[in-house]
DNA sequence: ACCTGAACACCGTTCAAGT
DNA sequence: ACCTGAACACCGTTCAAGT
């Protein structure tokens, strides 16, 4: 009984039951205790939401390009024993990407590492907030997303705003994925049918039809793989958008020289080659 | 007392005091009822979520683009009762942009006014989830969106894409920013105050000094106008990357024909011209 | 048709008390 | 140092009863 047993009890039922079925009574009689033992390791039920978000933030971190990014085991690709135990051995990799590799390509493996965490634990969206602040194993990902946006030939300034863009618009997709396949569940709908039914229900409006086609067309249209294939062509659709918005950014910064407006003195581009 | 002005205290209260505050005793206190009485008009706390949500998304029509808006006033820029007099004549126009404009700045107005709209409701975003099935008023903005994409000379199948990544992008950002605004009121700070003291804890990382520089050499950065500047700006530098993004794909698709890969048959930028 | 009171099965958290 | 029981002030919702 310590808070790292704790954390993954935590994390554990938050992914099986999700955030408003979770409640401290209902975790004490997972741990076989009291009701009230947990407060001994834990002030308050928002400092342990704190400790299961910062807990599956270190997914992102499993492998990585530079040795910035956890405290414990600088380099090797290990999960943290916690959340392995957790979750039964999902070990995502999706955000490891080679080190030396162009920054689309890692710019991709991030954001869909990203997407997928907020996707398998639809618990965590609505406690990220804002990403300032919470937990250095969502730091260190910041860190690793600035690594690559340095390399897009984009001034300072247009690279932060281009940090804010991908993590304000992955963790929308992502939200608002998670969001979707939590209500299929709980509807007791396999994610087709409940899209099917939507659908439906937007037939009711003319011009809907008008734009979309029937739900019939739409379903049988060929190369249709289902609301997940749509989903995934979506999101690669959307990271398309920002590369080529990134890209145009960059040739503008190059063709006036390399000063943004925003940035003072310090030039992280320069100082880091 | 019938669903119209429970709906308008909801959404008054839910302004006021924030949605974990929000209780059915606590509205049916503030309509001076008890507290089961709503029952009567309302099947069960989440339709009611439903019904406020449904309320805030009428202020993006007010004034409109074309005449396929709400029900009621087909073209007077007027705002639904309800609304106003529960916020208190805050009237939002931003949503309002002139018909015939550049694609481009319609679809700045409408990312603007929906990105406004979430700010000054902050509990609507965890509402909302997936933008599929909620609410007319929801479905008439997509409508709007929908035709301004038509414009911009990306295939169908492009425009559903750009349509679910405007979507999600604004709404990640309106949501962040939401918990930012409702988390520095609820800390009593000013939105610089706490910007200042999460710098002060990040700057613990020497990476991020070496990055950015410390918090004294951001704040005293000439040009730096507060964090709601800074967000403004972030705001529309993501827009610019999203405008860049579609003109870059609408490019490819006129330089390929007009044909895209999802979309089956009623091509309907053809049918509308 | 509309509202009420009492009740049920829950919450997070405190606090004195046990070992 | 660690855990418990009882208690406080809350929840959403049901249901029989009032007018």
């Amino acid at each position: 009984m310590d808070r790292e047993r704790i954390t993954a009890a935590t994390v554990r039922l938050l992914d099986e039951e999700g955030l408003s079925k979770f409640s401290m009574r209902r975790l004490a009689a997972e741990l076989d205790v009291t009701a009230m033992s947990v407060y001994w390791y834990v002030d308050t039920k928002d400092d342990l939401l704190e400790l299961a978000l910062d807990a599956v933030m270190a997914e992102l971190l499993t492998g990585g390009t530079e040795a910035e990014a956890a405290p414990p085991e600088p380099a090797a690709p290990v999960a943290p024993a916690e959340t392995v135990a957790s979750t039964g051995a999902v070990a995502p990799t999706e955000a490891v990407a080679p080190a030396g590799a162009d920054w689309r390509v890692r710019l991709r493996a991030l954001a869909s590492g990203y997407r997928s965490m907020i996707v398998r634990h639809p618990w965590a969206s609505p406690l990220m907030g804002s990403f300032l602040n919470i937990g250095p194993h969502s730091q260190a990902f910041s860190c690793r997303l600035r690594a690559v946006l340095r390399d897009t030939g984009m001034s300072p300034a247009q690279q932060l705003g281009a940090l804010s863009a991908v993590f304000r618009f992955v963790y929308g997709f992502g939200t608002i994925e998670g969001h979707f396949v939590r209500r299929c569940a709980s509807a007791g709908m396999s994610q087709d049918e409940y899209y099917r039914d939507a659908l439906g229900s937007m037939s009711e409006r003319p011009e809907f039809v008008e734009s979309f086609g029937s739900t019939e067309e739409i379903f049988g249209t060929q190369g249709f793989g289902g609301v997940e294939d749509l989903r995934e062509r979506d999101f690669a659709f959307a990271l398309d958008l920002l590369v080529a918005g990134i890209e145009a950014q960059a040739g503008k910064a190059s063709a006036r020289g390399p000063a943004g407006e925003r940035t003072a003195d310090g030039d992280p581009a320069a100082a880091r080659g």
